[in-house]
RNA sequence: GCCCCGAUAGUGUAGCGGCCUAUCAUACAGGCCUGUCGAGCCUGUGACACGGGUUCAAAUCCCGUUCGGGGCGCCA
């Protein structure tokens, strides 16, 4: 039976055990070798003695990253750096791995990250690099359960979609046999639709295409979005949702991997909601006195993010932004001129993007009007707020954004396995 | 869409008109070695993105192409 490599220090000196992965590394003394070998848990040294195996002078050739199944008994007062060691008595070459590597896994030189993206799969196997992708699916399983346990249905709503819709975002077009058709930008007008339904509280987890020619580290052209709806509520309930959501599943995450994160160097506190909170207008004027020149309308560049990133660290919300900065359906404030909407930011970059929505069937055509939209377009859409929808709100939470900024890395690729960006399509 | 920058062995780099028959590291191949742990030592293979041009001479300068990186705009 096989054992993980993690679980091998549960063991005692003299058992006997069967470990499978890849040869990380080999050294060789004709008669003696030492094979790392990995798995996905970790390392063990394998000591492998001439006569000790049937196959010794066949592994004494094989290369890196090789796969093999080694069955031995642990020494534990070895003097190997773990401590721990496998004495080999079988070892069943599973696959033999070609050489050179377009990509070494251990080598003491560093790749380009296009290098590293070409040959994603090999980049991979580097356990710092798994691990963003074991911290990913902890997160999102924290906010699945959360979500659950606030009674919200996960659903599934068409990738595909007939008409180019939301305005703003270019879409990419697809072939629907006779039909022209789009990737959908996001799950907005789904959700809502779902709320008319009864559904009452929405979730869903899934990808969102956007075909904006950026070229930028936070960009990607297909993205992971965590989207909720929820009727009955208004923006400030969605942002409490929000910042539990992420408290919850971000703490339990640490429960869970804390040490295994902070050996692979990525520090990561707990959280505690609420959240801080600034409008719009007052970061404004914030950003102003720290000599910026921006006025009423203006979005927050880059360098605007980074000094309000300064004054609060960690997780913020902005709230209160203009309506003419904000998509048709985001339900305005009392004052007409702003919206009841909210951005969640982490470090200097947007991570969530949500609002109360317009429920006022009479109020979301005028809004068609004023933003130039196509009403017939969103004649689907539309009629779901004719025949009795509650008052709603909800957010789109970037996934990769929100584990890039968790994990302190540099660019959102990091936390895509195969990204997609303005120029890649492959792998 | 705009603006910068880059492309040299499998990988990462040095070189920036003649000293380049191109540096170093790592990887790879071969050899020595019974306890290594960034093993060590010896030997070897391996590269100037492509197409034009300037020049006595181009990896090096100029133009174009292709590919890539970064910034901005916009956004999750």
């Amino acid at each position: 039976m096989r054992t993980y490599i993690a679980d091998i220090e549960k063991f005692e000196d003299g058992m006997e055990v069967t470990v499978q992965g890849w040869i990380q590394e080999m050294r060789k003394i004709k008669n003696l070798m030492f094979i790392i070998v990995r798995d996905n848990t970790g390392i063990i040294q394998i000591t492998v003695k001439k006569g000790s195996i049937p196959n010794y002078d066949e592994l004494y050739e094989i290369t890196r990253e090789s796969v093999i199944s080694v069955n031995g008994l642990l020494n534990k007062k070895s003097i190997s750096r773990s401590g721990t060691e496998i004495l080999a008595s079988n070892i069943e070459i599973l696959s033999i791995a070609d050489t050179p590597l377009p990509l070494g896994v251990i080598d003491r030189v560093s790749a380009d990250f296009d290098t590293r993206l070409n040959n994603r799969f090999l980049d991979l196997r580097k356990p710092e690099h798994l691990i963003i992708f074991k911290f990913e699916s902890q997160l999102l399983f924290g906010i699945r359960e959360y979500m659950n346990r606030e009674n919200f249905i996960e659903v599934h709503t068409p990738k595909i979609v007939g008409a180019a819709t939301e305005g703003g975002a270019d879409l990419f077009g697809v072939e629907y046999f006779e039909k022209k058709a789009y990737l959908n930008q996001s799950p907005q007008l789904y959700k809502e639709m779902l709320i008319s339904s009864g559904f009452d509280k929405v979730f869903e987890v899934g990808p969102a295409f956007r075909a904006e020619k950026e070229n930028t580290v936070r960009h990607l052209n297909e993205f992971t979005s965590i989207d909720m709806e929820a009727a009955f509520i208004d923006d400030k309930k969605a942002m409490e949702y929000l910042e539990r959501a992420i408290s919850y599943a971000v703490n339990r995450t640490i429960d869970i991997m804390g040490t295994d994160l902070d050996r692979l160097e990525y520090h990561i506190d707990r959280l505690e909601p609420p959240f801080p909170r600034i409008t719009y207008e007052e970061s404004l004027k914030y950003l102003n006195n720290q000599g910026l020149k921006l006025s009423f309308g203006d979005d927050f560049s880059p360098e605007a993010n980074k000094i309000l990133a300064q004054k609060f660290k960690g997780f913020y919300f902005i709230t209160g932004w203009p309506t003419d900065m904000r998509p048709f359906y985001t339900h305005p404030d009392t004052n007409p001129r702003l919206t009841k909407s909210f951005d969640l930011q982490l470090a200097d970059i947007e991570v969530t993007s949500g609002a109360q929505r317009i429920h006022n069937y009479r109020m979301l055509e005028e809004n068609f009007m004023k933003k130039g939209l196509n009403k017939n377009d969103f004649e689907f859409y539309e009629k779901a707020f004719k025949y009795g929808m509650p008052p709603h709100a909800g957010w789109g939470l970037g996934l990769e954004r929100l584990v890039m900024n968790l994990l302190g890395l540099n660019n959102v690729r990091e936390s895509t396995l195969f990204p997609r960006d303005r120029t890649r399509l492959s792998p």
